[in-house]
DNA sequence: TTTTGTTTTTAAACAGTGTTCAATTATTTT
DNA sequence: AAAATAATTGAACACTGTTTAAAAACAAAA
């Protein structure tokens, strides 16, 4: 019975050109502004429709939070090859940073926007545990540093939620638009050199 | 001719009822879920005639805006009493902190939610210097810290932002309930948990 | 090939939104 | 009391997310 799969494929790729339409958009001109009519006129479908392949505006924006759990940690593959902890630490650091201000709507969509938390965590989804995936990482890697002698006297969880905060704080300040406090000529470089203070910063804990 | 003044106070009060009322619906249901309606309903008004007393919904967020920096200012001022600047920028931090945990929707309001800095910036007004002001008041303090011997070849401005950063990465990561990541446990405490592990982060760099 | 059954798609409707504006009401000045 | 001014209203406009009955499209069965 091929057919039924054809139709399979058939649904599965209007789902997927619903997304990308989706993504465009959210990407554009940011989830709360954009309107289900407006996905459905880029498809050239009518709104009604797009509550066939989803549920409701929250599923879409869900879906795609996923997709970018799934591109960050693509990008951390590479840190595996690091052995030093603490220089997989940085590099951690400086990956998230690159994805944030490379990927600044897609960040936003996954640490910043309010939206559908609470969905995330009631549909125990696989993929969501993606997400949990990126901080795990980052506590093993910190777990790998105090156990090579490094951060003496800090705190495993506090310390790893410590490090994620510096670093989403930085971005976050910076996509939300909150660095013109900053000096003028100092804005474009600000988070780089804020992660570099940071970097400076765990050398010295180093002993 | 104490008509007219009666008249600007009438006027001055029912902008204050409606600034009033859009607080407590704002910090209530969020500013998105929150309609002119909504604030109408609530003083007893028509939806049109709020538009006497503000342009539109952003321009009353923007009102809302700078009541925020200022609560937060007057919180930092029994700090001029700190001498040691790296005690004060400790307090400093503790204060920050304290202030987005008990005013969650108000920070919000002032350092994550992106609707109108347009609008902030492109009005040169007085008052958003209270927003550089803090930022001001924490570069300051790290001057005086780094003159006092810290912070040994660390850059005033970067630094500043850092540590600006990792407060507003802790208290936003747990405003928009990204903390759910972190040990469950841990997740009422780990905000204080983090500030105490920068803390002593701090203390080691006194050196 | 026609009929049946299922899936997909649509247009219309509902209740809500921010905002504008002509008309009404209230108040002050002449 | 009449005129002028200011404040307030309610209806309207163009949107929003979502639901739903009807229509269209299409595969399988007769």
């Amino acid at each position: 019975m091929g057919i039924a799969e054809r139709k399979e494929r058939d649904k599965e790729e209007l789902r997927e050109r619903i997304l990308v339409a989706a993504k465009t958009l959210f990407l554009e001109k940011g989830v709360e502004k954009t309107s289900i009519r407006n996905i459905a006129d880029l498809i050239e479908y009518s709104p009604g429709s797009i509550y066939h392949y989803f549920k409701d505006k929250n599923e879409i924006f869900h879906a795609l939070h996923q997709g970018g759990f799934q591109q960050l940690m693509s990008r951390m593959e590479v840190l595996v090859a690091v052995s030093n902890p603490m220089e997989r630490l940085k590099r951690m650091g400086a990956i998230y940073v690159d994805f944030a201000l490379e990927n600044p709507d897609m960040y936003d969509l996954m640490f910043i926007k309010e939206a559908p938390m609470d969905h995330v965590f009631k549909s125990n989804d696989e993929q969501w545990k993606e997400g949990f995936g990126t901080f795990n990482f980052l506590r093993t890697t910190i777990q790998e540093c105090i156990q090579a002698g490094h951060f003496r006297g800090h705190e495993e969880e506090a310390l790893s939620f410590m490090v994620w905060s510096t670093v989403h704080g930085m971005v976050s300040l910076r996509i939300r638009r909150r660095c013109e406090v900053v000096l003028a000529q100092r804005q474009d470089t600000i988070v780089k050199d804020g992660l570099h203070e940071f970097f400076s910063i765990l050398d010295r804990l180093s002993s």
